[in-house]
DNA sequence: CCCCCCCC
């Protein structure tokens, strides 16, 4: 095994330029001189014939001490400037004695050169701003578009994309005359020699990456194409497991692997400062059978495609406590959809033998249920059990609960006309009605709601007040087309609360010990009623009865 | 020299 130790342009006058050859197997060191004219000899055709061989062989003379000898041939094609020419050409390239490396000479590119200066090619990780002569050799990972600013320190473009080599990653940013230069030449995916750039202290504030510096392109800089990719990394990832988004900090900035066993449709959101955007939340699995939502925004949440619940493998996304623990991709995020990576080819075989079907925990509290808020469920027998709603403030709870019999005698009152009056008027016998709170008197009235109705479980009951909004829910009907039917047609009218009777909903209630003329008693209030999501709910109850069952291991 | 990263 030979290492290419560097190769360096000599200075050679007037004459056709030749190079230095340095290499090692390891106890040795060789150099060997290529004349360059020598070598324009070489076709694509030839270079790997033994006749190409023995021409270099002529040329070059490399004999290593144990008598082998060995032909180098180099890739002109990564050498694109004189700097690289004398830099050292990729990490140390294992050579096999047998074989070669291959050089395409490129005569246009070389007789240009400048004089040499000795870099060496280090890696990403090792990049700090008290080295002034580097080269790395990375991929670009992620690249941004072209973004302006203007604000009191000025204005500007740039764009900014990320690099990885085997040993790290870092954030290169580049400016205005940096970017006309450089922003076509980065691509994404590519590999690249890059050196005499900035290097400062990157803001941890904003670092998704795991380095302490960044690095700024600089009119001296150089970006080079390297043809051999071969070493670099796809992507440098640190999954966290999804089980472990619990433990972990709000804003901090993670990568996450899982299978995206829902997503919804995309939708168009406005922002705080009236920006239009679209996003799309995915479900994410993995194999702690923990789902986390991942928020995807604008292009990302247009083009994803969920169906066949693809492997989607996030890297730099930010950990927001809403609903939870729940994850949201950033500008800079890496939305990466079956990845060619060995995490994903597990995740996929997992999901499809067993994951698919395992009954699964989400961290982010799902919004299908409720507005947002946390639901706090409970039976009817929980309830008065945990004597709730007897302390100072009034307790909230959830519940799943049939309606037994509802009061419609005194369900419906005439109410105030006035928009945000909702008082009991008093008819006056002359056509008008009067509002003790508006003090006014009205020709007309509206009709209100207030239903009594008894709720029960499975293993209790309960008395609860669903005012207006609830009780057109659970009724079908609104409050003045129950007024009307009340008036009119009196079959019709009771034949709404048959109807409504014994259907089963989500109730979200307000609980809280009234007192009336000395007699206490647990006052319970309807603030929405909501549709059971059946699939939602016996996911529930089976992971109570998993939680059931583990109690009774352990006790 | 940027640093926007959104909604419930």
């Amino acid at each position: 095994m030979l290492i290419l130790q560097n190769i360096r342009q000599m200075n050679t006058g007037s004459g056709p330029p030749r190079f230095r050859l340095m290499m090692s197997d390891g106890l040795h060191s060789m150099t060997s001189m290529i004349l360059a004219t020598q070598l324009n000899n070489l076709t694509d055709d030839n270079l790997l014939t033994p006749n190409c061989v023995c021409m270099l062989k002529k040329t070059t003379s490399n004999n290593l001490a144990d008598g082998r000898r060995v032909v180098i041939v180099i890739d002109m094609d990564i050498i694109k400037s004189a700097e690289e020419i004398g830099g050292r050409i990729g990490n140390p390239t294992p050579i096999n004695a047998d074989s070669m490396i291959l050089l395409k000479y490129s005569p246009m590119k070389a007789s240009n050169t400048s004089p040499v200066s000795t870099t060496k090619v280090i890696p990403v990780a090792s990049l700090n701003p008290y080295q002034s002569k580097w080269t790395v050799r990375a991929r670009v990972t992620n690249k941004s578009s072209i973004r302006t600013w203007s604000n009191s320190r000025g204005e500007g473009k740039l764009f900014s994309f990320e690099i990885v080599d085997e040993s790290g990653e870092i954030k290169i940013t580049a400016f205005n005359k940096e970017v006309d230069k450089f922003f076509s030449l980065v691509e994404q995916g590519k590999v690249y020699y890059i050196s005499k750039a900035s290097l400062k202290v990157a803001n941890k504030q904003y670092t998704t990456l795991k380095n302490d510096y960044e690095m700024t392109l600089n009119a001296q800089s150089s970006v080079v194409p390297c043809d051999d990719s071969q070493g670099v990394p796809e992507m440098l990832c640190d999954f966290v497991p999804i089980a472990e988004l619990e433990n972990r900090d709000k804003d901090a900035i993670i990568d996450v692997i899982g299978v995206c066993k829902s997503a919804e449709d995309v939708s168009r959101i406005t922002t705080k400062t009236s920006r239009e955007v679209s996003k799309r939340a995915l479900n994410l699995i993995d194999t702690t059978g923990k789902v986390v939502t991942v928020t995807l925004w604008g292009e990302e949440a247009e083009k994803f495609d969920g169906s066949g619940q693809p492997v989607v493998a996030i890297k730099g996304a930010r950990l927001s406590d809403f609903g939870g623990r729940s994850l949201s991709a950033l500008f800079s995020s890496t939305i990466m959809v079956n990845p060619d990576i060995p995490e994903a080819f597990q995740l996929r075989a997992w999901y499809d033998r067993e994951g698919h079907s395992q009954d699964s925990q989400s961290l982010t509290e799902t919004r299908s249920v409720g507005s947002g808020a946390k639901m706090n469920w409970k039976t009817l027998s929980d309830v008065k059990n945990e004597h709730m709603g007897h302390g100072e403030k009034a307790d909230y709870f959830s519940c799943v609960a049939s309606l037994l019999y509802t009061r419609k005698e005194n369900c419906l009152y005439q109410a105030c006309p006035s928009a945000d009056c909702n008082k009991k008027v008093i008819d006056q016998q002359n056509g008008l009605y009067r509002c003790e709170k508006c003090s006014r008197e009205f020709p007309n009235f509206k009709y209100r709601l207030l239903l009594s109705a008894n709720l029960a479980d499975f293993g209790d009951n309960q008395w609860v007040t669903c005012f207006q909004e609830t009780a057109e829910v659970l009724l079908g009907h609104s409050a003045e087309t129950l007024g009307q039917l009340r008036d009119t047609d009196e079959a019709a009218f009771d034949e709404v609360f048959q109807k409504a009777n014994f259907t089963t909903h989500i109730f979200k209630n307000k609980v809280k010990l009234e007192t009336y003329n000395d007699e206490s008693r647990v006052k319970v209030t309807v603030m929405e009623v909501l549709p059971i999501d059946h699939r939602e709910y016996s996911r529930r109850l089976i992971s109570n009865i998993r939680k059931l069952a583990n109690k009774g291991v352990s006790e």
